[in-house]
DNA sequence: TCATTTGTTTCATG
DNA sequence: ACATGAAACAAATG
């Protein structure tokens, strides 16, 4: 589920393999992904330009076409990328959206469950405050999270997730982080002390850090994190509890009883 | 068939 | 008025 260090290494492969190459046509085979404008609109938009650069703001990626035209991504919960030097034979069955270049290669924008969104935009600060982002997770210094914090209340968990506040961070990364700062997912964010809020932001950075480091894959995350465990009546990997399971603000949240108070 | 999964949006409640 | 919480929405799966 594409949550920022998952959208980070999207953003990393776009930038090693489409950056650079002049685009030549556009394929969209899902009208309804496009927000906004049509896919003879964005075929115009982008045929003969370039992607020069991008930039990730939370669970967003936005690609550069010079000036102040940006094309955004959204992965929603199974969006990603498809990338072939040269198109041979058939495309993944879950391209919705798939750019051509002029030198025969080919990026797909795949989702199968079609919950993404691509769509132009401008600059990204233009961007941000259009979207009402909060600052990135990985941007925020501690004393601009604690000034976020103390403008909050109601469960911890909720206020993680809430792209308003922090952007970044979905259901399964705001599990781990409070599963690795011993909070349960519905303490109350108006009742951290001090020394809480300091964890809480230490755990925030270096989970995503983590995270991004191993590709976002599940498989390839400490064995000792809770994402390996994220399954009710597991085995907590920090003790002998068991893996419990609620919802929080619509979502399931899993967690240790033992080790999050 | 329907509960479940996600992030975002919309509506209701406090 | 504001913020928090709950429900709705998109689509597909088991």
């Amino acid at each position: 589920m594409p949550e920022l260090p998952d959208v980070e290494n999207f953003r990393r492969f776009f930038d090693r393999t489409v950056l650079g190459r002049k685009i030549k046509d556009v394929n969209v085979s899902q009208t309804r992904l496009l927000k906004g404008l049509s896919p003879n609109q964005l075929k115009k938009t982008l045929g003969g330009k370039k992607f020069i650069r991008t930039e990730r703001i939370g669970k967003y990626l936005l690609a550069s076409l010079g000036k102040d035209e940006w094309l955004a991504f959204h992965f929603g919960m199974t969006g990603s990328f498809s990338f072939e030097s040269k198109v041979d034979g058939q495309k993944n069955d879950y391209e919705r959206v798939g750019f051509y270049f002029q030198d025969g290669s080919h990026l797909g924008y795949l989702n199968k469950r079609m919950l993404g969104q691509i769509f132009l935009a401008g600059p990204p600060d233009e961007f941000r405050s259009k979207k009402e982002l909060g600052p990135d997770a990985l941007e925020l210094d501690y004393s601009l999270f604690r000034e976020l914090l103390g403008r909050k209340s109601g469960s911890i968990k909720s206020m993680l997730m809430d792209q308003r506040v922090i952007s970044g961070i979905g259901n399964v990364y705001s599990d781990e982080i409070l599963f690795q700062s011993g909070l349960h997912p519905n303490h109350r964010v108006e009742d951290l002390d001090e020394k809480q809020k300091r964890k809480l932001y230490a755990k925030m950075r270096s989970v995503l850090e983590i995270a991004i480091k191993k590709q976002a894959d599940p498989g390839s995350l400490p064995e000792n994190w809770l994402l390996r465990h994220r399954k009710k009546n597991q085995g907590c990997p920090g003790c002998a509890g068991k893996v419990h399971k609620i919802s929080v603000g619509g979502r399931s949240g899993y967690y240790c009883e033992k080790c999050q108070k």
